[in-house]
DNA sequence: GCCAACGTTGGC
DNA sequence: GCCAACGTTGGC
């Protein structure tokens, strides 16, 4: 099983309208990077976790967590032309981007801010902190495992 | 295939 | 709202 981060603007979708779904999925669409696309179409699998990043808002950091519950498949959305995600240069013959589902798991007590991840130097390695506008990333183990302690600490 | 111009992300 | 970082586009 691997663990993921997904960036999210809290104002659009955040872990309350996760959390809000109950057992329902929420398909994470509208992703339009090359690099986030190939992480979701050739890593990302049914069960993995991720973190729930709360992005350009207030309180920047990591608000919960996912668990995928779905293979990566199709994002219809880019072939509709009344979306803000159509791609009039993908086809359903040679489709571009993809998308998959999550469904809630739990949201931290407190954010795990920005700058509490960027003053531990454990997390100094983490993509995010690496390399800034990536949407969809690779989380470590060791990484991971340092989060959910790092919010347990403040319930 | 290079690279300048342009657009977007995202922290502050 | 600003702007740095960086991805994408398009002329050549």
């Amino acid at each position: 099983m691997n663990y993921w981060l997904l960036k999210t603007e809290p104002d659009v979708f955040g872990i309350d309208d996760l959390a809000a779904l109950g057992k329902l999925a929420e398909p994470w669409n509208g992703i339009r990077n090359y690099q986030a696309r190939n992480i979701i179409r050739d890593q990302i699998k049914t069960d993995d976790l991720a973190l729930i990043y709360h992005s350009s808002c207030k309180n920047v950091g990591v608000a919960g967590i996912g668990k995928v519950v779905s293979e990566a498949y199709v994002d219809p959305d880019q072939f509709d032309p009344e979306s803000v995600y159509f791609d009039a240069k993908s086809s359903p013959e040679k489709p571009k981007w993809f998308r998959f589902d999550l469904r809630f798991v739990k949201k931290f007590s407190a954010i795990v801010s920005l700058p509490e991840i960027k003053s531990n130097p454990e997390l100094a390695n983490m993509v995010l902190l690496k390399q800034g506008r990536l949407s969809v990333q690779p989380v470590k183990d060791n990484e991971w495992k340092l989060i959910c302690q790092l919010a347990q600490r403040k319930s």
